[in-house]
RNA sequence: CGGGAAAUAGCUCAGCUUGGUAGAGCGCUUGGUUUGGGACCAAGAUGCCGCGGGUUCAAAUCCUGUUUUCCCGACCA
């Protein structure tokens, strides 16, 4: 698209309060503002990665027969008093009284709502399983909020729910949905560790933790580079250099990022929600659940803090705002900007392309593309006439000139 | 919730100690000169000095309360 219609208010100076990198990379390039503590605005480059990350998050968990639907970030307190975490929950519950004083809350996670939903429509093994999901803003009143989009009260994530009639059933989907977040993890290109996790307060039999691992992590794991062994320290604290549980390599400590958990939830919510089906055996029983989470917008902070060059950021090809960005040195009515535009009319025919149209001077493209951090970048500038371009690749750092013809057989990544 | 720091122009900050007309750089507007890494010259616009109370002839400055933001810790996941 071009630049002029891209609200991206790069800064020369980032705000004072934010100290960590990758929130300072979104803050500079314009990716995300702030509007209170832990409440951010997703500007138009960072929405473009968020709504990337989704999409990949859906491909996956659709490839595996998972539905998406939405539902109501206000929650009717009766609901949570039937699940009974209503008092449970405690001040991290966001809580709310409309006009004639009834309570609501604004959902932290969405058990309650799901399980009202399936229970009505549900009351047979034959309609099981089922997998609904869906990609919405939850609420949470942390005590403190902090590092950016790291714990914000206000955040994006995709919470699944499966719902069975037998253990063995929500085992399997257990592994199939653990497998479909591998997949996720991977394309977003994290270097992670599943741990084992206690579940806290959404409560079930056990649960499993995708740890992203880098240093402003709140959580401190212990795993070996050898093998595929990782646990949260509040599990197993074994020192740095002890032999491997399992038997590979040696223990390393390290900091991680939530994000992701899945659960298997058992009964926790069916018994008190009363959501029953008649099973084969013509026995009323209480379905048997399970709940995976991914913190979609912390997700964007996480993937910087594991991909950046000199304070710039380097996204993964799936999840980069543009795949290219043209810089034509020369303004508007100029030979060169025409050939520019031309350039990027063939381009966009095939990538997602940012066209620098402003007329500013070059130094300001430059620092701008830099602060934005768009892997491939052209330069259209003297030797355009000549039928010559230049190709930076902000992953190597390396220039090269190219004709058009080897810009149109490129393959950005 | 305990401890620490901060709040002055869109952004970064100075001024506060020792009270006396609201400041700088960047950004913004206009004109001109520039044009391969955040240009230069000239002219301009921009403020509830977070908010309330107090002291004082006089408060951005001193006292006090309060709100907000950030960091550390605890808590939570």
């Amino acid at each position: 698209m071009k630049q002029s219609l891209l609200f991206s208010p790069t800064l020369r100076e980032v705000p004072k309060d934010a100290e960590v990198l990758s929130h300072k990379i979104l803050l500079k390039g314009g990716y995300i503002k702030q509007v209170a503590a832990g409440v951010y605005s997703y500007l138009p480059l960072g929405y473009r990665v968020i709504k990337k990350i989704e999409n990949i998050i859906r491909e996956e968990l659709d490839r595996i027969g998972c539905s998406e639907l939405h539902m109501p970030a206000l929650n009717p307190k009766d609901l949570w008093v039937e699940s009974g975490r209503w008092d449970e929950y405690g001040k991290e519950l966001m809580r709310i009284k409309d006009r004639h004083e009834r309570d609501f809350c604004l959902g932290p996670t969405h058990e309650e709502v799901i399980t009202s939903i399936v229970r009505d429509s549900v009351t047979s093994y034959k309609k099981l399983p089922l997998a609904l999901y869906q990609i919405q803003t939850k609420f949470r009143d942390e005590f403190r909020p902090r590092f950016g989009l790291m714990r914000g009260r206000e955040f994006i994530m995709k919470d699944l729910y499966t719902f069975h009639a037998t253990e063995e059933d929500l085992n399997e989907w257990y592994l199939k949905v653990r497998g479909a977040y591998q997949n996720i993890f991977n394309r977003l290109n994290l270097n992670y560790r599943i741990v084992n996790a206690s579940s806290g307060n959404i409560g079930g039999s056990s649960s499993e933790e995708f740890m992203i691992l880098c240093d402003i992590g709140e959580d401190t794991i212990v795993y070996s580079e050898e093998s595929d062994f990782a646990s949260n320290t509040e599990l197993c604290d074994l020192p740095v250099g002890a032999p491997s549980p399992d038997g590979k390599g040696t223990i390393k400590h390290a900091k991680g990022i939530e994000g992701g958990h899945i659960f298997k939830l058992g009964t926790k919510y069916s018994i008190p929600m009363k959501a029953m089906f008649i099973d084969k055996d013509q026995v009323q029983k209480p379905i048997i659940m399970g709940c995976y989470g991914i913190g979609v917008s912390r997700l964007l902070m996480a993937i910087l803090e594991q991909h950046y060059n000199n304070e710039i950021a380097n996204w993964p090809v799936e999840v980069a705002p543009f795949r290219a960005h043209i810089l034509p040195l020369d303004g508007e009515g100029t030979e060169g900007y025409e050939i520019a535009l031309n350039l990027y009319e063939k381009l966009k025919e095939n990538y997602e392309v940012l066209f620098d149209d402003r007329s500013e001077r070059p130094g300001v493209k430059f620092n701008d593309a830099d602060l934005i951090g768009i892997n491939n970048r052209i330069v259209v500038g003297r030797k355009a006439k000549e039928g010559i371009f230049e190709y930076k690749n902000l992953r190597d750092s390396t220039t090269i000139e190219v004709n058009l013809k080897q810009i149109l057989d490129m393959d950005f990544n």
